[in-house]
DNA sequence: CACCGCATGTAACGTGTTACATGATTCA
DNA sequence: TGAATCATGTAACACGTTACATGCGGTG
């Protein structure tokens, strides 16, 4: 859902063809969040079987833009809200299984994880960089999630200290 | 990804069949990240052709149980750290794209989920309960996320008045 | 008996990934 | 000219969702 409506937006500043999206596309967000060139051409190729985008000017090269039905549907998706089904964290996925999960360690895992998570942090303030706005508030919004993630860590292993003490 | 190695987990607890299973599932995150009744089946066809579980006793009906390659795969699977790439947030992607995606009021984009993100958490927090543990955990670690989220979401604000202004 | 819920699937489709195929361009 | 890189795809597959199709059990 996101590289269809993303392909929208990087349409909406100016026409382009596929490899040139995934050009800019990396632009912003290609080391973090990597797109396969082949899903671009695959995703245009239903962008304009849907009537979203269309071929510009002459049919020579592939040089798609938005039609007004494209224009509409990224403008509400913008908007739209997103479901708290879309919020799963597989770490918190794992987490949660493992501490459910007879013959693991739940504690030990919980560290495990901790420890990987904060050096993902330290990696990525250290490529923090305001050269670019998209790039920094990227960047920004990963390290407030880790952060976020290493405080329910934490509440995991409480919540645990509390289980085993007032079991006994 | 998370549907088969939480079928693999459930299934390390105790050997079920496909309604079963799909039943313990719903019991721990069913009302927030429900999974399709099809889709059980459909795993634990794959899981089972792929030999990481297998048909426990005689074959009248379809219980499942781990195998040796599930119980590896399963252990395995939870130590293994999350990458960056799979981190990607909906609700970032959209206000990224709304900043840069010209006829578009970024900051209403902004302060539009802003909105419902603080809805969204009071739903969130009404719903807390203390009865199960994985439960509980599941809402805080929502919550925490939302909460990291809503600071982002003042940051681009931030970051956008600043850019306003350096730009005059 | 007819109907309803339980239980087990299959079909069709959208999205995403990896790998491969192909023609054009450039450049050593 | 031969090799690398650009540019555009296709094929095969995994995962997920929605909807539909059965068969079986009890219950009015």
């Amino acid at each position: 859902m996101t590289v269809k409506h993303s392909l929208l937006a990087l349409l909406a500043e100016s026409p382009g063809t596929g490899y040139a999206l995934k050009q800019r596309y990396d632009e912003h967000t290609g080391a973090l969040w990597p797109v396969n060139v082949g899903q671009v051409y695959t995703t245009l190729g239903r962008l304009e079987r849907d009537g979203l985008i269309q071929r510009a000017g002459a049919d020579e090269a592939a040089l798609y833009e938005l039609t007004e039905g494209g224009r509409a549907e990224l403008s509400g998706w913008l908007v739209e809200p997103v479901a708290v089904a879309e919020l799963r964290d597989e770490l918190v996925v794992k987490v949660l299984l493992a501490l459910g999960t007879p013959g693991i360690d739940g504690l030990a895992v919980v560290q495990h994880h901790r420890r990987a998570v904060v050096e993902e942090v330290q990696r990525l303030t250290r490529t923090r960089s305001d050269a670019d706005l998209t790039w920094a508030l990227l960047v920004d919004a990963l390290v407030l999630r880790l952060d976020a993630v290493l405080r329910w860590l934490d509440r995991c292993e409480a919540r645990l200290a509390q289980k085993a003490g007032s079991r006994r």
